[in-house]
DNA sequence: ACAAAAGTGTTGGGCTTACACCCATGT
DNA sequence: ACATGGGTGTAAGCCCAACACTTTTGT
């Protein structure tokens, strides 16, 4: 009848063309569930412990047995952070998707995360919460093909992402390096909606 | 640190060009979580209880705070099952989505359902658990018509779907009341896939 | 001058949508 | 004979995928 609840995130970013995920210890982040507390504000007040001054994407995944402490179940959520908002003692504990640590037992979480984040990304706007506010159209295609795993054709994907009108250009131009500088976008509306992009 | 976990179902059908779900005594069917079982074993148990001698498409939905009883939280599961399934003392408790009773507190539990049915119904096969093993493609339709809310075309929805080829005709026919045979056609194979069909 | 990334159009094929009539049966 | 639902094809428009070169900057 009483049983151990706890609350985990995953937290996932793109840093250098490569989705990444945050695990701790050979574990993902997990805070106990009080008695009495509602899960969204115990929610709150986790995400807020484990990353200070940001706010984050949440979204719950699912609810499963935990796969260590027998006889508990977890509240899976999961988080979406650009990468420089990342608090940066927890940078090095941002692993990547495709190389998670040996005797990390949660895969199947971190797995499914993957597969629904790239549904989320495919049929909603989700990305921007991947992006600073101001980004160049190849960084965002950049964080697609990061979390597809394939690449997109440049041409296709820049006029398909405009024809959505959900970005505008600044007027601003950025450099990277010795190469022409490219213009500036931002969202023009910071909340998730559905709308079928690739 | 301990907390009441109650395993919740959302049973929903079509009857009538309906799509209707099981509310009893304004609750949705709800059990106690022992401590100590895993989920997928008591959600089992639950579910047997519920659907004796049937076997429903049973998945997760998400997990929520008790709207009635404070300090609980619910996992809540939505079920499938063919009408002429359903045991007939359950019948006249399964309810229209469109005209829930007043009182009855999990409405956005249901509407949430009614949307992940939607969803699931264009993007997976999962309809087939809402049909006998015989059936039509005018029945077919009207599943569709009935969860989508809309009407659909009689020509363009035969062409896709046996398109996608997951139906093969038994070379049966079935007759209703004083109109042409219609065709009797089975799902090929009753496993949920993704298959993109409207 | 060259290296690097930005930016830009067209075409063909496939899919979706809209649409109307004849057929087989029961009454 | 008529009412009922079953069954069938085509054409237009839209969307997607494939594809290569020029531009602007830094070094």
């Amino acid at each position: 009848m009483v049983h151990t609840v706890h609350l985990t995130v995953v937290l996932m970013s793109v840093r250098d063309n490569e989705l990444v995920v945050l695990i701790n210890n050979n574990r993902l982040p997990s805070q106990p569930h009080a008695e009495g507390q509602n899960l969204d504000s115990a929610l709150k007040t986790f995400v807020s412990y484990v990353l200070p001054n940001t706010s984050p994407y949440v979204e719950q995944l699912f609810t499963t047995d935990d796969p260590v402490e027998i006889g508990s179940i977890l509240v899976v959520y999961f988080a979406l952070l650009p990468y420089e908002q990342i608090p940066s003692q927890l940078k090095k504990s941002m692993r990547s998707v495709h190389a998670l640590p040996g005797g990390f037992i949660e895969k199947n979480i971190v797995n499914y995360a993957t597969q629904r984040l790239r549904w989320k990304v495919e049929y909603t706007n989700v990305v921007y919460n991947l992006l600073p506010k101001e980004f160049t159209l190849s960084e965002l295609q950049h964080i697609y093909e990061a979390i597809l795993g394939r690449l997109l054709d440049k041409r296709n994907f820049r006029k398909k992402f405009l024809s959505l009108s959900m970005v505008k250009d600044t007027g601003k131009k950025k450099i990277f390096g010795r190469a022409r500088p490219a213009s500036v976008y931002v969202f023009k509306k910071r909340e998730v909606s559905i709308i079928e992009i690739l």
